[in-house]
DNA sequence: CTGAACTTTACCATCGTGGTAAGGTCAAGG
DNA sequence: CCTTGACCTTACCACGATGGTAAAGTTCAG
């Protein structure tokens, strides 16, 4: 199976598989006589883990620590927890700063009439914040 | 003003002040004879709606649009508040997309039980979801 | 045999920020 | 006057994950 193929079945591009590899999340990849990557079945299981992780939002050197894993049948459930737990953790902080600046952008935009007139509470509250130190 | 004490009344470091002078935020910061950057009360002021757009999390090419809206008084503040708008819906995408991540995790997380036995769901779900075409 | 559709590697770009190196400047104190 | 340390300057390289492009080789069908 060529990286077109691989690409289309694992649901990752094949810019990124060549990335993956050179990176060292996947080894051993076969070629052929021309040089050409050639994947099994077996390569694709491990492509599409990757996909799957990343879309839960893994980093590619969780990925690495998960797979690393995944292929290890005598480690503990404990660690590969932790490692979720982890980026439960990470996923939290950026939903509450995300959402910290999606109610500030809110309570702004909310006071802002939005229409011809120029007066604009938002541009007010970024230049005032700006001169108030004790709120950056 | 050096841009250290601009840096420190800003909250932004001297790196950045200086990176956003390259990339054009920020216009006409005066030299001292020997090129030192000089900041004046107007450079600061500057500055710190830089730092507080920042901390809303604006792309610094939408802190660009907000402070030529900041600068020019006639602009509508329909303008200011479209820009907001659009940032909130880029916010509240980003969220729900972290949601859903936290969301899988979290129960993945919550089945498997994280002791010394190996068997665990969470990397047997992302194996699984790799070979289930449909959910990816 | 030709042409289209693949593949390879090697670069560059993004975005926002940090680091480092090599050099110039300034102010205080001996 | 000279040294020293703390500042400043520019010019690079790095991250993380991905996209793009270009130049060259390969495969396969017509």
């Amino acid at each position: 199976m060529n990286i077109s193929q691989a690409a289309d079945a694992s649901g990752l591009s094949a810019k990124m598989i060549r990335h993956y590899e050179k990176i060292g999340l996947l080894q051993g990849i076969h070629r052929s006589a021309s040089g050409y990557r050639l994947y099994s079945g077996e390569d694709l299981h491990r492509l599409r883990f990757i996909h799957q992780a990343r879309r839960l939002g893994f980093s590619l050197e969780q990925i690495r620590e998960l797979l690393s894993l995944w292929g290890d049948h005598r480690r503990s459930s404990r660690e590969v927890k932790a490692l979720a737990m982890q980026h439960l953790e990470d996923l939290d902080t950026r939903i509450q700063e995300l959402q910290a600046m999606r109610q500030m952008i809110s309570t702004l935009a909310d006071t802002c009439h939005g229409d011809d007139r120029p007066d604009c509470p938002i541009l007010d509250n970024l230049a005032a914040y700006s001169t108030d130190k004790k709120t950056s």
